[in-house]
DNA sequence: AAATTAATGCAACTCAGTTGCAAAAATAAG
DNA sequence: CTTATTTTTGCAACTGAGTTGCATTAATTT
């Protein structure tokens, strides 16, 4: 278990994850939230939220780390992921990052145990066409 | 065009391709090649050889950024990866990456263009197992 | 209320990746 | 072949995302 203790800079940082935003940089975040508390605890935090699978994190294409809500996707359960995982697609031009509404399969072809699956498309966005 | 001139600091590098490993890191070409060629000449030549669709990246686990052959994946045309692409595989554990020998489709459900794709899975390999 | 344990702030640090510029190598022109 | 042009390279300094150690503060337990 990552998180021990209710926090006010746990229930601020999670607020960040309500919105309709599906997926954020760490670097949006700190400069968002860096006047109510250092970016050292955002970091600590999202890597507990990660741990406690409530968040999960990919790079995107100029390396930077995002997060976004988890819903199961991330659990080391294998069947859970191989059923269905739902791509992020990332805008070459603008660098947002959305969660697409479609749910995919992935085919068990492996001998290696899954337990995360990460499909980032690129492309351009409709608001940059 | 990204590459205009055959160099030997150029076909050092292509060669590390040329071997069985699917991916590479930066970091590991930087440690490999460092002695025959500075950082930044690896940087920008790998950077061109995106460029020219030789190579395409994608980010691991950590944020290093990894390398691999590209055959025609990366391309502007949206037909040739809504068609097919290949995952690749990390491993969770020793951090390696193969790339999967199954095809998958994406499914054309967006507005947005495409033109890259990238499934990165994560587990655990064979030998950690 | 006191003791224990976890979370936080701060400053310094790491290290992958970038930048500017002068020197060297490759290609083109004569 | 020789000279002029353009690209590539090395070097050193820099950038910035992410980390670490430690002392202080806040949350939870007893
Ligand atoms: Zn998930
Ligand atoms: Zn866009
Ligand atoms: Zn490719
Ligand atoms: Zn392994």
């Amino acid at each position: 278990m990552g998180i021990h203790r209710k926090t006010s800079s746990l229930n601020t940082l999670l607020k960040e994850f309500n919105n309709d935003i599906s997926a954020i940089t760490v670097v949006d975040l700190v400069s968002r939230l860096g006047d109510k508390m250092n970016k050292t605890t955002i970091y600590r935090i999202l890597n507990k939220l990660e741990e406690d699978s409530i968040l999960h994190s990919f790079f995107g294409k100029n390396g930077l780390k995002w997060y976004a809500k988890c819903d199961g996707c991330c659990n080391s359960k294998p069947e859970s992921i191989l059923n269905k995982f739902r791509p992020h697609f990332q805008c070459l031009s603008c660098g947002k990052i959305d969660r697409l509404n479609i749910e995919m399969k992935l085919p068990k072809v492996t001998d290696q145990k899954v337990s995360v699956s990460q499909l980032l498309i690129q492309g351009r966005c409709e608001s940059c066409n």
